[in-house]
DNA sequence: GTTAGTTTATACCAATCGGTCAATACCCTC
DNA sequence: GAGGGTATTGACCGATTGGTATAAACTAAC
């Protein structure tokens, strides 16, 4: 028997997510992937097929490494408020370490999605309609502890909540400064705050 | 004395406009401008100089004719929050024509910021720093007139509304159905209704 | 009708695109 | 250590990239 793959499949697809997400797929060249990647051009493509395959196995391993791993994180919080508040200020924080402006791959790929296939549609459709249910969940949960306000549909500030997400992720593309994106954070987290009694 | 140019640069430009629109700065190929144009090569570059120069001159038309013009009829009526209930309801609309999923050219180019110059950077900005600054002056008028509750801060609103338009205008480019963006209008227009008094 | 300038069409450029392939280097099993 | 099979390697592929150059066809003012 042969021996077994001996260069690490998914460190190589760490590396690859890098590079997609800072240039996005058009904008990255094979030659871009190759340097970062740190591995041959054959070796690429015996591994991955071709760049798109490449592409759709970085974009589904990145959004598992990062929306469903926080996802899964902050479901488990009993205060659907504080879920909610935690994951806007991991991303206000995220924000302030991306100095390379990469913003959220995810966000970046939706944008791009006219020139991709189906399958990636469908990918980035699915991946965001969970963060949408994600809050819908957390609303449900705030509102039954009274920590949100009752008087919030829950499906329309969940879709309202995941907009302001993704609006973010594309201001903090290079518009916003960190104080902007601080201002988005604390704009979601007024809406789902309960109104002083005066 | 030789004849004046002839062939009509805004509407080139108009034609440019609509290749960019679609495919983005790095997947359109000068193929794709010449085809689209209905202009030749050499035309192309004698008229406007680079794919780069084409591009500058496309988002700067784009913003003109889109953005500037809207903001500017909507600055002039006199209730605030009609006036941005009145944006959203265009926004709606325009999705609801867009059946090719093209979105928004500044917003498209906004997440695309890390490839371009800092002349787009510059462009994108303040193009966007106009556009909270009509929701932050819409919101004053609206308080004003009592029809958005006092209790708004209008910068933070303002930046809320404008991540509001981003978000949406990201999802109108293959995530979300019609009823998906009118759910975020009407999200952003309950954030700025006066709370029902029972 | 000459003339200056524009547009068109086409051929061309080096560079790079995504992708292939045969040779080599390698490691494991026997 | 020989054999079998995989990984790596760099050369190589045609096609296309953005951009230039050319000469012919055209148009309008003189």
């Amino acid at each position: 028997m042969p021996w077994e793959k001996n260069f690490d499949l998914d460190e190589a697809t760490d590396k690859a997510i890098s590079v997609f997400w800072k240039k996005g797929y058009e904008a990255t060249s094979m030659s871009d992937l190759i340097d970062g990647m740190g591995i041959n051009k054959g070796s690429l493509y015996n591994a991955f097929g071709s760049k798109k395959a490449l592409f759709d196995r970085a974009l589904l391993r990145y959004d598992q490494k990062n929306r469903l791993r926080a996802l899964a994180q902050l479901s488990q919080m009993p205060d659907g408020r504080e879920a909610i508040v935690t994951l806007f200020d991991g991303l206000v924080a995220e924000t302030q370490e991306d100095t390379e402006n990469r913003g959220c791959m995810l966000v970046n790929t939706a944008l791009e999605l006219p020139l991709h296939g189906e399958d990636i549609r469908e990918m980035v459709t699915s991946a965001l309609g969970e963060f949408e249910e994600f809050f819908r969940q957390s609303i449900i949960k705030g509102q039954s502890l009274g920590t949100i306000p009752k008087a919030l549909d829950p499906s329309l500030t969940a879709k309202s909540l995941l907009t302001s997400v993704i609006g973010m992720r594309v201001l903090a593309r290079g518009t916003f400064d960190v104080d902007g994106i601080r201002a988005i954070r604390d704009a979601a987290v007024v809406m789902i705050t309960n109104p002083e009694v005066s």
